[in-house]
RNA sequence: GUGACCGUAGCUCAGUUUGGUUAGAGCGCCGGGUUGUGGUCCCGGAGGUCGCGGGUUCGAAGCCCGUCGGUCACCCCA
């Protein structure tokens, strides 16, 4: 029996846990702040929920999914993303009005690990479905930036394009494929293929990218309504102060995207991995699963990227008080605990009748701010006090702990 | 799927050049110095199939072959 967890899979464990607490704690808040509900939907669907809605082409559906036979002989696959689940439970619950949607659990897919690249992955994010207003892509977009300020995450910036439409972009992709055509001859092998799966992708090559300077570039080739969307967004998110930069190179590698696509890119990040996340509209997404034509935009942001991106951090730990105790006093210590806990004190204390000294130690170790000396006083109703910042410590009244907790 | 590098204590590593007695250090952990006081200091202790298997040899952590695992990059993506 090893003890080794799965190839591409970590455990988290503390403190590293703490930052992962933090920012699950501070998703929640921002995500609800924007008017987000909570959505839940499987870890894993039908295969064919991902086969045609992230793109039968694509790298993800081709190589990169988990895919199995359950024991009623159905093909399922581990969800290695989160959009087509959400849009699928819409098109499920009738697909009516507006849902604003946010999730956050495991992705699943199949590749060689590295650093930011893990087989199962955390993600957070949301959904905007039933919209095709510009302000919506607008919204999405700042919340994902502003989630992301707010965990800290260095070097951040927001990388914006639009891809055009089902109505713009054939006639565009016809356009860059004859001027890729004409410059076969500096395409790297991979680009060679890609001009037959998918011209667009090319673009995004770090390769042949620097040599196609005068490729067509989409956003240069929208029709009229795309157009007038894209410029709405932008002058949207400038008038939410959200700073962003055009990138006219930005293409993504799902199929259902239209339209706004972004990265959020944590660019002082060394490692290759440096998207910590991204996202777009969608609005062909629902007809590929088959159901009635429902818009929406979203995004993805990657929690392990994002710790990444944050680098080694010593979170703090929030005790506010470790109880010690001091002679035959476990039984009063215990249920002096359970009342400060109750009380919304965040407290522990030692169960293995260690020493005072192993105790005081544990205390400091796990960063408490104070800690209560449970023993002879108990008997007048008072506990030793002692700040572990200043060292220093007072003899106090039970009655007087909750004060004592909250001093300057 | 392709390539490069790397596997010795919980972690970071020394030891491999020139095979040779009981495999080391720092940090961390536990205990003691202080029978009721942490973070500094001093002392002590626990902890190792040298990734695994085979081969060469009187003798392998070290050399050879294989295998598994890890890391980084390509590809792709969050």
């Amino acid at each position: 029996m090893s003890f080794r967890a799965p190839k591409g899979t970590d455990d988290v464990l503390p403190p590293a846990s703490h930052t992962w607490r933090r920012l699950l704690l501070a998703w929640e808040d921002w995500s609800a702040r924007y008017g987000y509900d909570l959505v839940l939907t499987p870890l894993f669907e039908a295969t064919e929920v991902f086969a045609r809605g992230v793109g039968e082409g694509t790298e993800v559906v081709e190589k990169q999914m988990y895919t199995f036979e359950d024991k009623g002989g159905r093909s399922v696959t581990l969800r290695p993303e989160g959009t087509a689940s959400v849009v699928r439970a819409f098109l499920e619950a009738g697909a009516g009005g507006i849902l604003k949607g946010a999730y956050s659990g495991p992705m699943f897919r199949y590749e060689r690990p590295q650093a930011g690249r893990r087989r199962q992955f955390y993600q957070v994010g949301v959904e905007y479905l039933g919209s095709r207003a510009a302000a919506a892509d607008a919204e999405v977009v700042e919340l994902g930036y502003r989630y992301l300020v707010a965990a800290g995450v260095p070097g951040l910036s927001v990388e914006l394009n639009s891809i055009g439409d089902r109505q713009c972009r054939p006639a565009y992709v016809r356009k860059l494929g004859t001027y890729l055509e004409s410059r076969r001859d500096v395409l790297c092998d991979d680009s060679l293929r890609r001009l037959e799966t998918n011209p667009m992708r090319v673009l995004d090559c770090k390769v042949c990218a620097p040599k196609l300077v005068e490729a067509p570039s989409p956003a240069d080739h929208l029709c009229a309504p795309c157009a007038a969307h894209h410029e709405e967004v932008l002058t949207t998110l400038t008038e939410l102060e959200v700073p962003y930069e055009e990138a006219p190179r930005l293409v993504r590698g799902l199929d259902y995207y239209e339209r706004t696509a972004f990265e959020y890119v944590a660019t002082d990040l060394g490692a290759a991995q440096d998207a910590v996340g991204g996202g777009g509209r969608y609005d062909g997404l629902a007809e590929l699963l088959g159901g009635k034509r429902v818009p929406g935009v979203g995004f993805a942001l990657g929690l392990d990227r994002i710790v990444l991106a944050l680098g080694v951090e010593k979170e703090p730990n929030p005790l506010d008080l470790y109880i010690v105790v001091a002679g035959d006093r476990r039984k009063e210590a215990v249920r002096l605990a359970s009342d400060l806990r109750r009380s919304g004190l965040r407290v522990d204390l030692d169960v293995e009748g260690r020493s005072v000294k192993a105790q005081f130690r544990a205390a400091d170790r796990r960063g408490a701010a104070g800690a209560l000396v449970v023993g002879d006083e108990w008997a007048d109703g008072r506990v030793v006090a002692k700040d572990l910042t200043s060292g220093d410590q007072e003899v106090i009244s039970l009655e007087e702990v909750q004060a004592w907790v909250r001093r300057p």
